[in-house]
DNA sequence: CGGGGTCTTGACCGTCATCAAGTTGTGTGG
DNA sequence: CCACACAACTTGATGACGGTCAAGACCCCG
């Protein structure tokens, strides 16, 4: 198990959407952090429900395997964001989960959270309105055209990983087929328009290092179908 | 405003959520309860948030219109269920909402809602709790097939309307234009669905009364996809 | 009994899935 | 460090599913 208190761990914590209060509590709140490499499974559809994670490096998907063998993402958590709440209402993982670069994840047990929660109304106000804000993500996908889902997944993404939109130049993290899956288009389709907003200038991409260049572009394509995926 | 405690209230009341915590609370959580026509307003898009909802009749659906003009779902809201909660992380409702057949709901101030909570922990985890289980719903809907779609939707629908398999017969309560903007479909497409799974006796349904005939074909279809016809 | 909204059905056409082949990237072992 | 193998990605050709337009049937409400 890492060294919690190391001062590369505090760093990559600053990120995390419950740092105030893990630093209070002395970070009694994580049990362990865990090191997943590409593809490795984070936990198994079914599995009982115990912990919360943290992603502090990387991303995490959750997804579902159909009859077919066809992948159906569910959800990309991103750095900072918090994993497992999905399983409280059922106490087991409604899908599986697998990292889908190198990631590290801190795990956090349920049954602390619940107890510094009854030590520290705020937390329990801040938990709320973070599960909350899930609702407004992963929307926007359901938009017609496959060019209008990327650009609203792009915007997303920008979003959560709090870019500023002077540094627009970021790693997609997920392969074209993770891409695909999330939102439900064919990888050859993500591909045909990743190249096609390159050449019209609207981004730069190479292999997964992506530049937005043309910022409102990708927006108007965006809102196109939908106004007000502008949470940023 | 009604008469809270009269016996029609009470009956609705019991498939309520929060049922039993209003109760105990001597029914102080509601503020209000409010009756909407259909196609009535609940809120706007950006109103500021003070209260949740709980339906006790009926159905609401919450949206946005995009530049065109085009509606988009995001959630139905069935009887017993809260609404309002994505609202907590913005503090103003980040979607417009209206009923999509003569309904009721119950208006919560959310400030009660965090008092009585810091009286009575159990409450904190029946919320999250709830809160959680919609992360389950409105998935599976960008499933490839049009028919895979509505397949989908019918089995959330007898789900959460707590439909026991033996009486698989109930209303449907929105239109079809509200089906085909929830699961980003054209109406004309819902139409033609419907009618191809009644021809091949999975449905029966005649205007908005539709009952399921062949469950497990239904769900057969949402798993795995359109079956060609051979099938039948 | 109208009249407007909702639903159904048909014809046509565009977008994207599928299949296939080729290219580039990545990781492993010699 | 190179060679090889396999995965990931790109690009093209083709066809099906579902969107769009249009017309007609049906339902509900005054």
């Amino acid at each position: 198990m890492a060294d919690l208190n190391s001062t590369t761990v505090q760093s990559v914590c600053r990120k995390c959407a419950l740092f105030t209060f893990c630093e209070t509590a002395d970070r009694s709140l994580v049990s362990s952090r865990k090191t997943l490499h590409r593809k490795e499974l984070l936990y198994t559809y079914h599995d009982s429900f115990h912990f919360i994670y943290a992603i502090s490096s990387g991303a995490i998907k959750t997804f579902q395997v159909d009859l077919e063998g066809q992948e159906r993402i569910h959800q990309f958590y991103y750095c900072g964001e918090l994993l497992g709440f999905d399983a409280i209402h059922t106490q087991y993982h409604p899908f599986s989960a697998t990292a889908v670069a190198p990631s590290q994840v801190c795990r956090i047990p349920y049954s602390e959270l619940l107890a510094l929660i009854s030590k520290n109304p705020s937390l329990y106000e801040k938990l709320l309105s973070l599960v909350s804000q899930r609702f407004h993500f992963g929307l926007n996908l359901m938009s017609n055209s496959a060019e209008q889902r990327i650009a609203c997944f792009l915007l997303e993404l920008i979003n959560r990983l709090h870019l500023q939109s002077e540094a627009l130049g970021f790693e997609l993290l997920m392969s074209r087929q993770d891409i695909a899956h999330y939102l439900g288009l064919a990888t050859e389709t993500i591909s045909r328009v990743f190249t096609r907003l390159q050449q019209n200038q609207l981004i730069s991409i190479v292999n997964k290092r992506i530049k937005i260049l043309d910022l409102a572009g990708i927006q108007w394509i965006a809102q196109k179908g939908v106004r007000d995926s502008s949470d940023y």
